[in-house]
DNA sequence: CCATTACCCTATTGAGCCGATAGGTTTGAT
DNA sequence: ATCAAACCTATCGGCTCAATAGGGTAATGG
């Protein structure tokens, strides 16, 4: 019952992508490049942009000037969405052969509306504001990686 | 990142030992009872009794008369209690070597305030909530098994 | 046109957790 | 003493996760 490092990864690489978006870069930006300035394991990386790209959060280039994009403006896109492609649900009840059927009933109804709550809460939270405190945060001396 | 069974029949358990309680029953009640009442594999049951023993949500005594009760009214034991019990610490954040360290901070706050949503949220719930509602439902032909 | 580059896809591996089972020890009432 | 129950420890198969490997496909630059 955790938030894997495949999401911690995915929402690093978006968030790369919406700051070097915002900082005036208009081409697709290789994904070797985010893997080593963030040290993120490039196999691994690539299959977590293929995930972005299927769920449409992303958009893939190919060839030689190539490289990975956001799809929609980062306002629009929300941690909810971004865990909703890497986690699929969240803390799902186990299915179990026994118990009180009654119980489980009430159980089940205790963590939709749980599940509810956090996903309003991370359906609240954009990429752009991860994207932009981030920016914010950063030395003027680091800014050079980003202009 | 589910909610497993273990967790699941822990609160089988526990909401068995109350509403036997509920219903008048002050000796301690078998493991092998609950576990064949609910078709809970018994060892499994036994290996999380020991749990809630060990975290003193209940009383255990041996011998031929033994049993378990609860060591607390069902008043005041919530589901986050046996959550926190069963399944750690709610959701935690994969700890990854890359990424930056920025946008690291920034997930761990979020997610914390997420986790702390669902923490309140169980912590609202008491055993005798779930105990009260799951007699309420049962059909009076099968009150029998418990008075 | 063709080699390079980077995206794209599939398979596999090793570690670790989960659900369950098994076997034994200790305790206490009769 | 004996029996039944709580208590403890070890182990196992199955699964997921994280990471690696190897190749296929498209598009650009020369």
């Amino acid at each position: 019952m955790k938030v894997t490092s495949k999401t911690v990864y995915a929402l690093h690489f978006l968030c790369a992508l919406a700051i070097k978006s915002r900082n005036g870069e208009t081409k697709p930006v290789h994904l070797r490049e985010i893997a080593e300035e963030y040290k993120i394991p490039f196999k691994f990386l690539e299959q977590i942009a293929i995930l972005m790209k299927s769920v449409g959060l992303v958009k893939g280039a190919r060839g030689k000037t190539g490289g990975y994009q956001l799809s929609q403006e980062p306002e629009v896109i929300s941690l909810a969405h971004i865990l909703k492609a890497t986690e699929g649900e969240l803390f799902p009840l186990a299915a179990v052969e026994g118990g009180s059927a009654v119980v489980n009933a009430l159980l089940a109804e205790t963590f939709a509306q749980g599940r509810r709550l956090v996903e309003e809460k991370l359906g609240g939270v954009s990429l752009a504001e991860l994207a932009d405190k981030a920016r914010a945060d950063m030395e003027p001396a680091y800014m050079m990686y980003y202009l």
